[in-house]
DNA sequence: CCTCTCGATGAATCCATCT
DNA sequence: AAGATGGATTCATCGAGAG
């Protein structure tokens, strides 16, 4: 661990880091979160290789002439064999940070997740399972003579043997079916529904620390909050993280509504 | 190709052989059938390597003493080394005996998923995606301070490219959401649901062959029969073949008293 | 029709002990 | 010390049936 980095934005115990994803955990202190939430690019594409290659997420996520919502994010262009390397060493990088028995969640699509439970292991991280996230089909990508393109997965795992205390060892669901937000409505290009950052907030007990290293819109970091945990976010590039604290900022205005909402019913 | 093998039964275009997968395969024709459906006995069971060795399918998967449905099942004890390999020979097998453009499913469970696909690539089948089975909770596993563990993946995947045909290029759906049957209608210990195979049937056109190398109970032949569609299983064990063609009878018998039901109504 | 209790269920897992 | 063996046990869910 090295010297601590200043913070991108702070509050309420949420913390936004800009910068790379390495370089920023190795400043974070040893044995500190309950639970490591990763979505980091897929860097997928076509079957063949040369699908692959020279193209950024504009093109590659968005088919029909709908307006990108955000920059092209980067890092999605990683071979094969890099990309397992690379998250080897951030996934490495998280378990020092992690505490004993904390989970790690990894999305990931079905082109990358052999490589991902190949890095989620390489990193010293005990596997336990693969969670599918479904998608209605009028949110997914219909592939002629073949099956629907619906699901995406989370690789799951532990930090050694997992949480027994009678204090926080819920059964979460190992299943979540809903749809994609709507275009208009969303932060980032892939940004996944709050159902599924509501399940993920729940791998770390209330009040506990969730660390996101690919923070991306933050969704996670506003479900994060909405649940009553502190979180630690990490994103590259600038345009997302001022996206993120508006999202943040954006729901704690919501957020007051609805609490006032309550109150009036 | 070697000389044909005598079927073990055959009626209304469902053929089963009784014999070892990789043995009858290498008696079938070339490019003979339309879709690969495969329920491979998955080798699993176990987060540590000691615990996935050395036991039998009846005291790896029934934890009650209750209601045990059939004999144990045979060859579930492959390290993951051999199950790859195993799997690569008798995927190669599948893809000289389909056509081209055919589809592959191999059904498989988070463990051995990375596994399965690394063999269907290495069988020289294209992978294409993963179709997630999930259940519902109450018939799957908690698991306690993690992720329940309520979703079997079917890994697809074509010979060569796609069919493009009209006359046969549907777009399936790429998740299916139900509950095992009851142990008590259940022909085989890790029987799947209806649903799950009258989806797999659709991998061939009306009228095709499907082709599958570990029948078990059989209900991909009862619901190839069902859906219109010729098929050839293969079964080793004598008391599962001879379970498969009294499960064929049954819903035969069934299957007439539908239509007189349809009829009536 | 609603609420409640009860019981069955699961393509396993954990851990102490022995080799 | 590492691996193999064997025995004991997991618990949230949801349908059925009763009240």
């Amino acid at each position: 661990m090295q010297d601590r980095m200043k913070p991108y934005w702070q509050e309420d115990g949420i913390t936004l880091y800009q910068g790379d994803a390495l370089a920023v955990l190795r400043t974070l202190p040893d044995a500190s979160a309950d639970a490591v939430i990763a979505d980091p690019p897929y860097s997928s594409g076509g079957v063949f290789r040369g699908d692959r290659a020279g193209r950024t997420s504009s093109t590659k996520y968005v088919t029909t002439g709908a307006t990108l919502a955000g920059p092209a994010f980067t890092g999605d262009n990683r071979d094969q064999r890099s990309y397992s390397y690379w998250c080897a060493l951030w996934l490495g990088e998280c378990l020092r940070i992690a505490k004993p028995g904390a989970l790690l969640v990894v999305w990931t699509d079905w082109r990358q997740l052999p490589s991902v439970t190949d890095a989620v292991q390489a990193g010293g991280w005990v596997w336990r399972g693969i969670v599918p996230w479904t998608k209605p089909q009028h949110r997914s990508r219909p592939v002629k003579g073949g099956f629907w393109n619906q699901a995406e997965f989370a690789v799951w795992g532990s930090n050694g043997p997992l949480r027994k205390e009678p204090d926080y060892a819920p059964c979460l669901p190992g299943h979540v079916h809903a749809a994609s937000p709507d275009p208009a409505d969303r932060v980032h290009i892939t940004e996944k529904p709050r159902e599924v950052f509501d399940l993920c907030v729940q791998a770390a007990p209330p009040g506990g620390l969730l660390l996101d290293p690919f923070a991306g819109g933050g969704g996670l970091l506003v479900a994060a909050r909405r649940g009553g945990r502190r979180a630690i976010g990490i994103e590259l590039a600038p345009e997302y993280c001022q996206a993120a604290v508006q999202h943040l900022a954006r729901e704690r205005r919501r957020g007051d509504q609805g609490v006032l909402e309550v109150t009036d019913g």
